[in-house]
Order: structure tokens, then sequence, then C-alpha cells
DNA sequence: AAATAAATTGTGTGCGCACACAATTTTTTA
DNA sequence: TAAAAAATTGTGTGCGCACACAATTTATTT
């Protein structure tokens, strides 16, 4: 492998041109440039990056712009951890990695963590796009400052993203009503739970219960779904009182489909003589949905790889920085399918 | 982040002691090198591999004896591009990888490209076993040597492998056994299909067949399977005779079961009228299996991400060899379950 | 106690690159 | 044509570590 030393001898310069013209930083005449280039292409050239890494020592910083999360929702974790985890591979190539935390139901402090994020000069940026109106402004400063940046978990259009990392939630959601209709092949009914949540959040869950109607459309299957409503999930009580009075009701409900991480809330609300008699389906696998499909309450997890999310958005970006590698626009992780036996081995 | 020159102030000794009990070399007074390390550890100190791979430059060799591939059988090639693209992470860091192909068919020739692996003195070796007798003088050199080696893909027993990277096989196949069974939740016939190729190759096949048959006795479900061989499965006209004649025969066979990855084959030799009357389930996305899934003749594929066996086990031997990171003994990777819609997710 | 051997510790150089700064050459101006 | 300015090219240092080699201290022998 040719070193920068190496080129500059044959070109009959010192090593500071041929860096000179590696880097774009002009001051070099063009017929040297030229001859410096023909011979860095011919003998196909590229920096050794643990030489470059170590003589830039920590000039790139990826901030990450992620809800935060506790014991009730520990669904963000796995995003963090996957980010930290990237972030440990790279750190010797000099690229830091700052999470900012925001709380999810609240905009303004989405906007203040951003503002924080601001202040370290970042030199990219991930975001979970969680609130759409406040993201413009947000956005805009970055093109201002020209800083890159990706959206992971949530896909939302009309932005100048670098790179969207996440789920194609459609697709997922079309998953989810084929595994409903195998556990029940039979013409059924089914219940979509959507909570207030979900409204402000994204249009994932959207996308998501569209997906999962379609399958039945698409397949001429007769089985119907219908939503339930239900404002706050994580009350326990009207969780309770509205899901079982709900099927007392409708009792031809085979299958409950959740299409958000809350599946282990409806479980757990539900009452004993339902528990065998109707199938569920969520999302993600964090370690309460985890548990209930060890315990069998629940069939099918469909997980969106929120690890890999905050792991790839991180690859993603030394790759941009490091080497000028452009990223697919839309970089789609495989759609898990987890059930109680190989639930275990996708644990990181 | 403290560097070898902070620890060697505290300690009030040159940065030449610190890197005499940082890499074990001796020669190092206990009393000194107590002290050292606690300050080591207190500061959790670890190595900049950046630095250190400038300063070693290309010292790590890490060799992978692995199946050849062609276009009748593609299964290899993913493992082989799982190792490339980790070498691409890795070479920076001074590891070097360099693939040495076998025939599987031919002993002689797994012997031959070990040979060949050796007189490149290798720091570390990756292996897929696929001949058990002839892998006990090769690991026995190996050791002789000094040379830690992991196996991939096939795990056997009583070598003082550092690690295995691959499935849990029994797993897998418990889980086709409950995939069938949810096609097919009445009490049914499946039939188990074993060519002479599973015989020499590896013990995986029965695993996974012990796991199949475990589904339906552990759960208490009266479906049954049978075993048919074929000989040679790569034989179109061989197959199909045995195959339909076999089905013609049973007629009450509503699945087939193939413990490796020539689900594709049986697929093709499936006389028409079988179709759609018959739930087929494999192992392994290779692009004809994945074929497969996309018309429909075939339903599930189970996935031991090949890809990443190779990509993790060379990454695993860079975190040993660079870091000192004692693997766990068994790395099972996680079983997936591909079917028609999430199968083109899952491509690298 | 001096001489020798052994154990322990210190020093210097290079890995390939980035970047500040110095030196040189070329062009412009007076 | 000499002096000043601009353009171009060269030089040196440090990033943190590995490792060969040199220097020093301590233990052993005569």
């Amino acid at each position: 492998m040719s070193r920068i030393k190496d080129i500059a001898i044959e070109a009959n310069v010192s090593e500071g041109t041929v860096d000179r013209v590696l880097h774009n930083r002009g001051n070099v005449s063009k017929k040297t440039e030229a001859r410096i280039r023909e011979i860095m292409e011919r003998h196909n050239f590229t920096v050794n990056p643990i030489a470059s890494a170590l003589a830039m020592r920590q000039k790139q910083n990826i901030s990450v712009l992620i809800p935060d999360f506790d014991e009730t929702d520990l669904f963000w974790e796995s995003p963090f951890l996957g980010s930290q985890k990237a972030a440990d591979d790279v750190k010797s190539f000099g690229i830091g990695v700052t999470p900012f935390k925001f709380n999810q139901n609240d905009a303004k402090s989405y906007l203040k963590a951003f503002e924080d994020l601001l202040l370290t000069k970042p030199t990219a940026v991930i975001i979970v796009p969680s609130f759409l109106n406040e993201t413009k402004p947000i956005t805009r400063q970055l093109e201002v400052l020209e800083i890159p940046y990706v959206f992971i978990n949530i896909d939302i259009n009309g932005f100048n993203n670098l790179s969207y990392i996440g789920q194609d939630s459609y697709k997922a959601g079309y998953i989810g009503g084929k595994l409903m209709h195998l556990k029940n092949p039979n013409p059924s009914e089914f219940l979509i739970i959507q909570s207030r949540h979900n409204i402000t959040e994204n249009n994932s869950v959207t996308n998501r219960i569209n997906g999962f109607n379609a399958y039945f459309s698409e397949n001429n299957i007769s089985s119907k779904s219908k939503t339930l409503k239900i404002e706050n999930i994580t009350n326990s009580k009207e969780t309770t009182e509205k899901l079982n009075t709900y099927l007392n009701e409708h009792q031809e409900v085979k299958g409950i489909f959740v299409p958000s991480s809350r599946i282990h809330l409806v479980a757990k609300c539900l009452n004993e003589n339902f528990v065998n008699k109707i199938v569920l389906i969520g999302f993600d696998d964090t370690p309460q949905n985890t548990e209930c499909l060890l315990n069998d309450s629940v069939s099918f997890i469909i997980s969106q790889k929120p690890f890999d999310q905050g792991y790839q958005a991180v690859r993603l970006f030394s790759d941009y920085l490091l080497h000028n590698k452009v990223p697919e626009n839309k970089l789609y992780l495989p759609i898990d399918i987890l059930i109680k036996e190989n639930v275990n081995y996708n644990k990181k």
C-alpha cells in the first residue's frame, strides 16, 4: 500500500504538496496537481485511516438527538446502546458521539436539547424526529451551518436528510397481518389498539395499521379489523376496563394488533379468560415485551431492530465523514419476526 | 483518555516499563508492576488501538479455512463476504484476512488448503470444520504452534477452539417444527428430506431434525414425521422421481422439512399438483431459496445468518488479538425467520 | 570490597499522516 | 531593474504506541 511519501517521491515534490492536493487545500499549481492526481489514481492511493486518525485526534463529533427512556418505557434504550456500541467501534478514528436526550411528550424539550446540541458544534447529527413541526427550524439551522443530518426510526419526508435508517413500517404492518392470518386462517375479526400517544408521536403507527389491513384486502381475505382507542394506555385501570369491556361485547374478536411497543400493557390488562383465546401481535423487543413472548401471552413480536438503528446511523456517518462514502437515501433494516423460541438469540 | 505516558508519570517510571507490564514482557519488579497495574485499572486504561495499530503495522494475520462456492451452491459465499466486510473494517488496525478455500466434498482438499494456510504463518485461524477426522490433526498442529482458532457454522465438540460462532441447530429445527405446526395445526404427517451429502457434512442436520421432532413431542402434538433419503439431491431426475413417488404413495403428507440449504431443489422437483398443498420449510437464504419464498413455493426459510458468521468471527478475533478480549465459548447468532415479505430486507 | 552477573528501568526511533510554519520561486509593482 | 507581493513548495513536529537497545540499579560471586 503506497503512502503519501511514495506519491511525493514519484511526483518529485514534497509530502506537503501531496497533502495539499489530497485535502484540496489549494495553493498548488495546476500542473503539479494534475501530475500528483494522476499518480495517486494510478496507484489507487487511499490514505491510511489509522495514521490519519492518529494525527487528527478527535475532530469529528456526531451528536444524537434521541428521546429519553426510563423503566416504564425502555424502547429508546436500544438505539442509544446501539449508538454507544458504534461510538466504541469508531472512537479510535477520532470520532466522538454525544447523545442529547429529550422528553418525547414535550416538544419544548426537543428544541431545548437541540440548542444544547448545537453549542457543541457537531460535525454531523442523528435525529429522531419525534415532532414534525419543530423539526423544520432545526433542520433549517443545520442546513445553514452545512451540518449533515440523518433521521432514524421515524421516516418523515420533505427534508434534506442525508438518509433515513429504520423500518419500512408499512411492510412491517403487512407482515403483522400475515402472521395474524396465519394464527387465524378462518375469516375473523381483529382489534387494533391505538393510544393518544401514537397520534402525536409519528406516522409509523399509521403505516403499520395500513400495512396490516392491506394484507387482508390484497389477498382477498374476508377478515376485518376494528380500532379501539385508549387515551392513556399506560393507565392500567383505563386500559383494563376499556379493553375487556370491548372484548366482552365483541366475542368475535380473535386477535389484537398493537402497532406500537405497548403490547405488554395490553397483555397485562387482558382478562384471564381471554388470554389463551386471543392472539396478540405487537412491536419491539423491549424487556417487557420479551417477557410476554416467554410466558406465551404474546404470539409474535415484530422487531424494528432499534439497536441497529443507532448503530448503523453512527457507522454510516463514520463512513461518510471519513471516506466520503455517500449512503443510500433509505436504509431499511431487516424486519425481525420474534417468537418465544428465538427472542433470546436476538439479545445484544 | 489516559495514555501510556500519563500512567508512566503517575507511577514515576518510564513509558517503557509501563509498556512491559502492558504486554506482559516481564523484567519488571513485582512492586512496580503492581503499582502500575493499580493505576491502569483505576484510570480504566486501554491502549489506543489506532496508535497501537500504526506502530505495529500489519502484524496480525487471520486465515479463514472455508468451503468454496459456485453457482450451484452459493451458500458459502455469504460467510466469505462477511469475512471480507469485517476484513475491510479492521484492515486499518493492521489485521489482514486471508481466505483458503477447499472442496467440501473432498477431505484431501481440506488438508491441502490447510497446508497452504499454515505456510503463511497466521496469528489466528477461522475454520469451517467440514471433516471431523481431518480436523483433529489440523487443530493439533495449531495448538502446538499456539495459534488460536474458532469454528464457524459447524459446532463440533472435543476441541480447544476459542469459540464457536453459528446457529443453535437444535433450536432452529425446533422453530422449524413450530412453524410447520402453525401452518398445519391439525395432526398431520410431515416429511424430512435427507441427502447423502448431509451425512458426511456435519451433525447440524441431525440436530435440526431432532429439534424439529422435539417440538411436536414436547408439546404433545400428535403429528408425525418420516424421513426420505435421497442419495444425490442435486440430481434432478433422482430427486423428482423419489420425491413424487413417495408423495403419491403418502397423500397424508402435509409438509416437507429440509434441514439443509437444498430446499430449492425440492421445490423445483415437486410436481405441480403438490405445490400448493404441501408446506415447505427449509434453511438458509441463498439466492435460490429466496426465489422460492418470493414465488410462494416455500413458506419459511430459517436463516443462520451466514454472512454474520464470517463477519463476527473476524471481529471476534480482532478484539481478541488487539484487546485480549476473551470471547464467549459459544456465540449463537439470531435465528431469523424469513418469509416472502421480509426476505429482501435481509440482503446485505 | 571489587568485579561480575542479573535484574530492572530508561531512551530513542519509526509507524503514516495533518497541519503550522518556513523557504523558495514566480509574478507584479514601483 | 530592484523591491515588494503573491504563488508555490518544502520542513518539522506531534499524535500514542511498540520495540530494540542503552543505562542504571541490585544481587551474587570471587
